[in-house]
DNA sequence: GGGATGCTTCGGCGCGCGCCGAAGCGATCG
DNA sequence: CGATCGCTTCGGCGCGCGCCGAAGCATCCC
């Protein structure tokens, strides 16, 4: 029959991998993780709202199939996503699963989701409103260039050296990757690029972790430098999501 | 508990699309599928070889869940990817799922491996040793940037421009992009510039398809053209396998 | 018309996997 | 030292899913 080949072997190094995810206790824990930190068992299960037994189970599977790192500290065991590649990859699958626009029950849940789309941690970069915004505000002010790949312009470069940001020679990371905003369906940076960036505004206190999960906020500093250095003028979040219908853009 | 909500509607989403994925047979119709054809139920089941009638609920399925496209025509019912967008992400998945170099057993199971770790199709580009080594000599050439993302530069617009190929305008889908190749474990050419310059490698008679696969052969004018275009000389892949060791570089 | 051929539907079988709670174990704390 | 805490291991339960063959239904060919 030819042709099997390429398929028996590969077929079930997909399967396997994808078999991983495919399972909501597991694609809980991964999307969790997506924050870049490291969680322990008994934060995932509670997450996820399984058993503990149970987490730890699901942990030895994602480890074992190289979906997770994980190192041991007294008697906790710390899990996280095991690079930006993963990250990436998972990242990506989520957003071809569809953007299914999670059905919100409660009050609480909405002020969640909407502060989730407007600022969030996409492992280690930005995503959300506000991370489409400054990537448009780049590309509008001659910093990126589109139309034959994508990439730096001088300006850009420019820039970034104004900001203090060095652009990370070449690993075997690529330096700039744009990445399909789950919320927004329109490209953000990641890349090396991304992740400095993204490491630059939480230093410079443009932006802060808040709750437990992905979500961050961009605090007065961070709105001042986005004005400044991109001409754009987040709205401010703090305030209840029912306010905000227009304000999105 | 907070950050439930990115996950619960969400990681049931990611889990689904990976379950579709998270079969050794539907996978093997993925796999079968990347060569950017169309199949019948009938092929693919002999491909994956399950009964025809698994094949056919396993084509419900990833047709339902957005992975295939179908049209049916008399009594037939072909299946292909459902854009280029999907191929994309199988690819990857494929690619982080693992240089599992699949052990080999028979010697013209060892063809047939060559022949794809040599030059194939993935989806609508090129792949392979080959591949690899055109987007080499096009960086070498200094008609790719990597530097600041990945780009064309004015010397890759102009020979493209040569060979007749226009670059196709900003539609939604990406002019330029990297794809980890599978075997070579490096990156080879995607997008819009990938897939136009394979397009054009058939139309030119540069490649022509080998067996019901993947694989393709590069033709005596494709090895010239390689070597007038590109400076490069791939060896004639026609003679058996156990010569070639040496002649990969 | 009759007889292939390609596909779908259905019933049924069996394995695998996700879940839990109980018990055990090592680290930590008082 | 004993008590607590975080995690792991184990046994057991039940659902879901992948598989098949038989039967049915179109389509195409003579």
């Amino acid at each position: 029959m030819l042709g099997g080949m390429d398929t028996e072997g590969n077929g079930l190094a997909l399967a396997s991998w994808a078999a991983l995810l495919a399972d909501r206790t597991r694609a809980a824990f991964c999307l969790a993780l997506l924050d870049g930190r490291a969680w322990t068992v008994g934060e995932l299960a509670r997450h996820a709202r399984v058993a503990v037994s149970t987490a730890s189970e699901h942990a030895d599977r994602l480890v074992a199939g190289g979906l997770l790192a994980q190192h041991r500290q007294g008697r906790h065991r710390y899990l996280r996503l095991a690079d930006p590649e993963t990250a990436a990859l998972i990242e990506a699958v989520t957003a071809a699963a569809g953007p299914r626009p999670t059905p919100v029950t409660s009050l609480s849940a909405a002020h969640r989701r909407h502060a989730l789309a407007y600022a969030r941690t996409c492992y280690d970069h930005l995503a959300g409103t506000v991370a489409v915004a400054m990537t448009d505000a780049m590309t509008r002010r001659g910093m990126l260039a589109w139309d034959r790949g994508l990439a730096l312009t001088a300006d850009g470069d420019a820039w970034l050296a104004e900001l203090g940001i060095a652009v990370p020679a070449g690993g075997r990371r690529p330096v700039l990757r744009s990445c399909l905003d789950w919320t927004e369906r329109r490209p953000h940076l990641a890349g090396a690029v991304g992740a400095a960036l993204c490491r630059h505004a939480f230093t410079a206190g443009w932006i802060i972790r808040v709750g437990s999960g992905r979500a961050v906020k961009v605090t007065d500093a961070g709105r001042a430098a986005l004005a400044r250095h991109l001409g754009i003028e987040p709205p401010d979040r703090t305030e209840p999501p029912h306010r905000r219908a227009s304000a999105v853009a």
